[in-house]
DNA sequence: CGACTTGTTGATGTACATCAAGGTACGTGG
DNA sequence: CCACGTACCTTGATGTACATCAACAAGTCG
């Protein structure tokens, strides 16, 4: 039975009263973020009740526990995740610095997944209870966390197809070409070269496979030698060559992406 | 290689001018709903734009095209689907009354998967143009989407749950235990009875499962006399015995769930 | 006209050989 | 100690082939 590592459940530190205001919010630098209006600045700023820095390994958000919090990733890798009771794991997304958490917790009382650091991570909180009053004044915010979820739900949707029909190459060649390119649009890459913080186990748990065929299926691909990935610096040589390998087609995005 | 029956491609037909008022709406019946006041009740009837009957077979909506409308559906199953280039079919999600079709479409230019009706349908359409008035002016019916989308990411992870970690009893128990919670949800079951429209090529491209695995799979899940499944009527006997195998805890909704 | 036969098709059920993926074990190197 | 690498054996899943059965259409005969 493929069971995971069993993950260390560390708590999360309460919100230190920190709030770096939102006009110097570093996620502004980002290019592929849309702009935020002087007004809509003025509410964010007012709807963010402070700053989170969590090290690596620590459970931001914990299956079957409420969150009164949403959270903005300013900077650092984190990972969704879901359990069974004996431990098997499967991670369903990956989670970068202007990524959303949270917002399932407005649908159901329980959480239904994890969220784990990667690495340590600074987070922007948002109490849920002012969520209503952001989507009664400020529309085009709530058309953003839309925006956002609908994201979310489409590359889940790329995700199940690779677990469910795409092959341990095809699956493994088009997780390393995804997550370059996420990493790229919020400008973590340097030219070709990308900090991995993640394991092997981690890829496996995301593709559904287990840690040793993993290992050697990571060998075949790396024989096509469309990417280098040793010590957590992983380089992409051909992207085009990639994409063939995992028959992905990456979708056009209509408009420059909304954060909160 | 695990290739799905070609799925003919029917067009989906003109929307008729006919307009049921929202008033009168079938779904309003359903008590697992929430009830719309009237100035929303007003609003709605002015953003639909008519009324869609569909054939089985037809698709609603395509893969790598993009749609000017939005849908709920009022009648009918449908399933979301994703393809691979060579044929490999990997079913997203099934979508009943009250769910809400083509919110993706407003954040890609063209569609990433696309919609099969699986039987006789009867959609309300409304044009994706107006959908910014709704959040503009319609806090409410704007947070419903956003509740909708919430939910449809929440079936996703579990889903994805299921292909890339349960086993194939487990995938399969998981699958019918869910399909039939849903379907009782919005009143389609008699009792513990229920008019199953779908093939196992559908289960087995939902599950990621080749269809003989399947067939098999389904012989060893019945032997344990949870549920029954002839001529597409499918009776739930053992409701905590089909959870248990697909070790499986329904998640607890936060309020009744809304729909446009 | 209706009843019967025949052919076709789609869904299901099963056998068997093959193969991809899993599990265990035991390396290495930092 | 943990992440990675690899060998060896086992097993779960696949692909192919073929059989059954019901639904349905077309054609034939009384």
């Amino acid at each position: 039975m493929p069971v995971a590592s069993p993950a260390a459940v560390k708590a999360v530190p309460p919100p230190s009263g920190r709030k770096v205001p939102c006009e110097k919010c570093p996620l502004r630098d980002i290019h592929a973020l849309r702009e935020f209006s002087a007004k809509e600045l003025e509410f964010v700023s007012e709807f963010k009740s402070g700053e989170l820095n969590v090290a690596a390994g620590t459970n931001i958000l914990l299956q079957g526990t409420n969150s009164a919090h949403l959270y903005t990733i300013l900077s650092g890798w984190s990972f969704r995740y879901k359990m069974l009771p004996d431990g098997r794991r499967q991670i369903l997304n990956y989670a970068l610095p202007s990524d959303f958490l949270g917002l399932q917790g407005s649908v159901n009382d329980e959480m239904q997944h994890s969220v784990e650091a990667l690495t340590d991570m600074t987070l922007c909180v948002f109490p849920r209870e002012k969520l209503w009053q952001l989507y009664r004044d400020y529309p085009t915010l709530a058309f953003d966390l839309t925006w956002l979820a609908a994201r979310e739900e489409q590359i889940l949707d790329e995700h199940l197809l690779s677990v469910g029909r795409r092959t341990a190459m095809e699956r493994l060649a088009y997780l390393l070409l995804v997550v370059f390119q996420r990493a790229e649009e919020v400008g973590l890459t340097r030219g070709n070269a990308l900090q991995l913080p993640f394991t092997q186990q981690h890829v496996a748990d995301t593709l559904g496979m287990s840690l040793v065929h993993t290992n050697k299926t990571l060998r075949r691909l790396a024989a096509t030698k469309t990417f280098r990935w040793k010590d957590r610096r992983f380089e992409i040589i051909d992207r085009e060559g990639l994409a063939r390998i995992a028959s992905y087609e990456a979708p056009k995005v209509k408009a420059r992406r909304p954060f909160i």
